[in-house]
DNA sequence: GGTCTGATCTTGGTCAGACCAGTATTATGA
DNA sequence: TCATAATACTGGTCTGACCAAGATCAGACC
């Protein structure tokens, strides 16, 4: 009936879609809130049961609903996991992504890093001492230090305090933690690089300390390009003879 | 069979989209290929058409695959609208996530512009000088000149030729032709914002021809920060008498 | 032989009704 | 009154069916 009217255009899929977006962005929907039941809307809305779900299923994979088996569905705050799924996918179609996502990844870094100068409090700078002394623990091991590394990175986004930032930061971080891993690996093969490791994110450390974003931003900027420059010698040439690879 | 085998744990739609997931990280289906029929999948893998659809569904609205009517489910280049709907969703709960989404926006166009700088070529020199003499030319209209100034804006992300970047500043045009055209509104109000509109952008257009990454970084940022400073100053004073708001 | 045309197969789009397994609620009995 | 058992939900799934229209291929026509 009423409900009806909200969608009338569309059909099946769409109808229903196009109904529970609307009070989604109206926001007689919000996060909490149950939905009525499947069969209900489905009655309502004038399809059956199996459209229903399309739409309820397809609005779970966008992370705006839940679906919990014999309770109900219920409205959720939109998660990162979407974003993750789709980067996900997006990187296994084009692998020549993966330099582009690193791009992403610095620019909002960086940006974060600046609004952390602003924004960061005691906690936050706690947190980032921790993650920077766990990289000095860890300068050794392949795999936890490429965690601390990764836990660094993610204590400045958070110190932003800003969700998107975080979200989007967050959305790459399946692949940003496997190309941490493999700058890891580097550290064998260039001894000099433990010193880089330390010294560049203690002075990021310092810079967010010392609340001057021009600093921060520019010297994380320098961090990452000196990683992509140990990354390129290494492609170059093995080690230190890099005359004969190519 | 082997099929049921590669997603054994799961049931239902998690076994199906599990499957179809696989195939599409491991690179076995590619963009453009065309899947099997629904009917097929479902006996292949065990399980309904309903429960297929809504994998198909789901994958559909996270932009991989596309269901073409009576003709087949073929699977996609991921596309921005993702994105654009989970931000839509996103912000329609909480609206005070605008600002964050534009230090999002900053992020990713400060990192842009530098990018721009190595990378433009003519094509987008000139596209963006088009931008930046479309913004003199509709300085006085508000929609037209909103449009232009996204359209310059644009120009500089595309010039960065950083398909992420793209994507990710594409999947909140909508939030950013909204916050646009706001800022177009105060152009009646404040004269002086003619010129910074104007000077503005042909500094920034100028530090990318110039292909001065520091300065065109430098330059859009306090862009930036001066709409920030008119559009506060819009809110806490009307008009002229702004003496009092700092 | 080559091309056009129509029957048929296949595809997605949808529906109706049914069963299961647990949850939430309610009615019942102690 | 309270604890327990029956009942009415919920989501999860399946089966089988119908429709409309693109795809295909056989046969008719040029």
């Amino acid at each position: 009936m009423e409900l009806k009217r909200a969608a009338e255009g569309e059909k099946g899929f769409e109808k229903v879609f196009a109904f529970l977006r609307e009070r989604l962005l109206a926001g007689s929907l919000k996060p909490g809130d149950r939905l009525i039941s499947e069969r209900e809307l489905a009655t309502q809305l004038g399809v059956s049961r199996p459209i229903v779900r399309e739409a309820l299923r397809a609005l779970t994979v966008l992370g705006i609903v839940e679906i919990r088996d014999r309770i109900g569905t219920v409205v959720t705050r939109p998660d990162v996991s979407v974003l993750n799924d789709f980067f996900t996918f997006a990187l296994a179609q084009q692998a020549d992504m993966l330099d582009d996502v690193m791009q992403a990844r610095v620019a909002i870094e960086c940006q974060a890093i600046r609004l952390a100068c602003e924004r960061a409090n005691i906690a936050d700078f706690e947190r980032l001492q921790r993650a920077l002394a766990k990289i000095g623990e860890t300068i050794d091991e392949a795999d936890a230090g490429g965690m601390a590394d990764f836990e660094f990175h993610r204590a400045i986004v958070v110190a932003s305090h800003s969700e998107t930032l975080t979200v989007l930061h967050g959305s790459m971080a399946g692949l940003l933690t496997h190309s941490h891993r493999s700058r890891r690996e580097l550290v064998q093969a260039f001894p000099s690089m433990k010193t880089y490791l330390i010294d560049d994110h203690r002075r990021i450390f310092e810079a967010v300390i010392a609340r001057d974003p021009e600093r921060a931003d520019a010297t994380l900027r320098k961090h990452f390009a000196i990683g992509d420059e140990y990354r390129r010698r290494a492609l170059v040439g093995d080690m230190d003879k890099t005359s004969a690879s190519r």
